[in-house]
DNA sequence: CGATGACTTGACTTCGCTCAAAGACAGTGG
DNA sequence: CCACTGTCTTTGAGCGAAGTCAAGTCATCG
């Protein structure tokens, strides 16, 4: 019945946003203005960059690249989620992000993706040859700004992640993860949050055992904070403990 | 007797490295070959760059900036350390990342800087105001695809940073750090790790309490791994072992 | 030499990890 | 449609390691 795909009324939203051509989502430089994340692509760089890019269809599951391997392109999410992550000598997984509509993700180093990215719900994405966009930044300046604010969003979003690991309760990590993903979700569904990934994911991106992550799901249910309706969807019953709870770091 | 600078047979190699301009050090997009940190940086660039810039001093304590700030300039590390921070809601202070010669920080969101960046040893910066970056950018895509990089490097910076305070034992997080130290110190002293920072810093980094610091230290004491000669000098005293805890995260 | 801040050590508590076993779910093929 | 099967999830018991609180030592600077 459930199944991993985003809900049906989405699917118009994802074609009307794939006519417009690949997008960028953060935080400009200097808008002063501006609290929160915005397009940071004008109409013309999508039309631009979407005659660049190939899109591309990925099932869930589906690895998109895996680390160390030759790095020939960057991608942008047109829609779905994936995770980005790499498996340690230990044998562990940790997971780095997980990454949504309107993401960047490919940028390599020496040549060689540094995480393997898989796809957790169906995937769209658009794909852009490095040599390509090297040669469009050379024709558009402003277009490679773009993308170094994009890219230092992602720095911001790396440095946020190192605190909510650093957090010494199981429940306040989860609590977080759940307002990411409620931030990244449909502003439609604003009652649910849809839990895209399993729970292990959930454990490698928290630096957690899987069952510290379902213990702390308990606790928060306990506590009258968050009901957990079936394994990807939960509901913010209090929240007012709940954005206190976040950001009590 | 120890003060808080860098040996003395360093400050010619610092000058003769400030007479050539700003530096950006990081690993390139595309470079095949390049398995280590290399200039980002051409020659050109950085006589450029330096004519744009202006050379500031701070000395150690000293606050560069503070989060939230109007972010006016960004700044290339010439020779110091700083630490870049915010402090939580909590009252707990979260170190993001310590800076060394070759580093860029305050690249800013909204026009204001994310983090506090304060100088741990005195320090030597390029200040560069954003308009005149931004100019240069315009001038020079070449230069900006140089600062991309390096703002990238910074990311996975921050992600290895994630999994430092991923690690369940405070010995391992410990040794990254001085892994870490290692490597961006002066490479004649070998021998002998530099501890710029307090292990008051070195906690706030690592995400453990001060005391689990220096209790890890002594267990890497106790276990023949490391010697702490002082408060700001480590011994590698079995560097296969050492490596080994290192890289067993 | 006294004051202040940085560091060290010990005792006790807490909470996440490991191991183990059982329960729920989705996809497969009969 | 249903049993089968592997994966994902849940729960429990015991252990280990980091946090907290408290007391003290060391160093550095006036």
């Amino acid at each position: 019945m459930r199944t991993v795909t985003e809900p049906a009324n989405h699917s118009g939203a994802v074609a009307t946003a794939l006519q417009r051509g690949p997008s960028l989502r953060g935080i400009p430089f200097r808008d002063l203005a501006g609290a929160g994340l915005v397009e940071l692509l004008s109409e013309t760089q999508r039309h631009h960059l979407a005659r660049l890019a190939t899109v591309q269809h990925f099932p869930a599951r589906r690895v998109v690249y895996r680390a160390g391997a030759d790095a020939d392109a960057v991608f942008i999410i047109g829609a779905g989620v994936v995770k980005s992550f790499r498996d340690l000598p230990s044998g562990r997984r940790r997971v780095a992000a997980f990454l949504f509509a309107n993401d960047l993700f490919g940028l390599a180093a020496a040549g060689r993706y540094v995480n393997t990215v898989q796809a957790i719900t169906p995937l769209t994405a658009y794909r852009l040859e490095v040599s390509v966009l090297a040669d469009a930044f050379r024709r558009d300046p402003e277009l490679e700004l773009r993308f170094l604010c994009k890219a230092v969003h992602e720095l911001r979003e790396a440095q946020h992640h190192a605190i909510i690991i650093g957090r010494r309760h199981a429940a306040g990590r989860l609590a977080m993860l759940l307002h990411m993903l409620e931030r990244n979700g449909p502003a439609s569904a604003r009652t649910d949050v849809f839990i895209p990934m399993t729970r292990s994911d959930m454990a490698n991106y928290l630096s957690l055992s899987l069952e510290a992550v379902v213990r702390a799901s308990r606790r928060l249910e306990r506590q009258g904070i968050v009901d957990f309706i079936d394994r990807h969807h939960a509901r913010i019953r209090d929240r007012q403990r709940f954005d206190a709870l976040v950001a009590s770091v």
